[in-house]
DNA sequence: GAATTTGTACTGACCGGTCAGTTTAAACGG
DNA sequence: CCGTTTAAACTGACCGGTCAGTACAAATTC
């Protein structure tokens, strides 16, 4: 793949990305994204086979993004406060990325279902990673699953974020991170009381 | 308003809940609806302006249904359990609900932004009301705003059920209940720690 | 109390616009 | 040259919304 089509595709990816978050896969039309994005519609189908394609593509794309940033955090010191802290990044980033996922991810027969459930797969998985190790310091509370509370961080994180710039964009990403982590903490300190 | 279209109003509710919390407001349509619900395509067109129209009526019922629920827990003992359970109960009843809300209530100038907003400041403001005495009474973690706090345990719960019904649904609602309040007991208890 | 009117609820064929996807011929660029 | 992009016209299925007409029960009239 050359550079062109490369630039070409991430051209393509930021105003898929922007309209699809903001509007929904289903009432953005393909001559949208190809103004958005300055592209002839032809090339679009080029590129892409279809507008459903389009889509999935930019699925696989960002949550590659996501987990690279996450493994990212793997090493650090406080390695969950350094996950939420890159999550939340993430999605201040890439908020129309978050609104996408978000009114996709649990459209029980939806047509990405399938591929969203291994995207989601993917990034609990690294999630439950730093989840596992907090459990086998004892530093989780009895009774909770690492499982469910590595899926519930995740969701829980996401609609947090999605939360705060959309009703509470006064917020700093700080505070906002401060909060999780003062909630993160009191689970913690749970066990400990 | 005769007990026919009542009837009729509720059905048209049933079938348009089911499909657009399935597939999406944007792709369900108006033919679709009709054949759900097992009437002709005039007869939503005689009982609602237009599909918008329809699915914010739904949007404005849905709502009423779950205030009236989490405001009938507030009298309990334990009204934060009260309330939780309720909750859950209330999408475990309505999914489809869940999946619509969740999908339409971030989209920044989405056409239900407005009336989103509106709609998600009831519920949010039934927490806060419960919140609220917890505060009072000195069991909330301190830095912990009741505003957030409430905002995230509402938009928590929401994922939280959603996650359970599609990914985990081999899981009863009393372990998912148990979960939650594991995790809200672990806040409560972080101040006492 | 039969005939007629009125109001309400509902029907479904139809219309006009929209949109995904196609096609083509020509230009561009490395 | 060949892979890529452009511009523009075109197709055809699909869909929101309309509208003339039907059904029917409750008044109203004689």
């Amino acid at each position: 793949m050359s550079a062109r089509t490369t630039a070409t595709k991430q051209k393509l990816f930021d105003a898929a990305l922007k309209l699809v978050g903001e509007r929904g896969a289903a009432s953005v039309t393909v001559d949208e994204i190809a103004a958005e994005a300055g592209v002839a519609k032809g090339t679009i189908y080029y590129n892409f086979a279809s507008k459903d394609a389009l889509v999935e593509a930019l699925l696989h794309h960002g949550v590659e993004i996501l987990a690279g940033r996450l493994r990212s955090a793997e090493g650090s010191e406080d390695s969950l406060e350094a996950l939420v802290d890159e999550m939340l990044g993430f999605w201040a980033e890439y908020p129309a990325f978050g609104q996408l996922l978000v009114s996709e991810l649990w459209r029980t027969p939806g047509q990405w279902h399938g591929t969203l459930s291994l995207l989601r797969d993917d990034i609990v998985s690294i999630v439950r990673g730093q989840m596992k190790r907090l459990s086998d310091a004892g530093r989780l509370p009895e009774g909770v699953e690492v499982g469910t509370a590595s899926a519930a961080l995740f969701g829980t994180l996401l609609v947090i974020a999605l939360d705060w710039q959309v009703f509470q964009p006064e917020r700093s990403r700080a505070e906002v991170r401060d909060s999780v982590m003062l909630l993160v903490r009191g689970m913690r300190s749970a066990r400990q009381s």
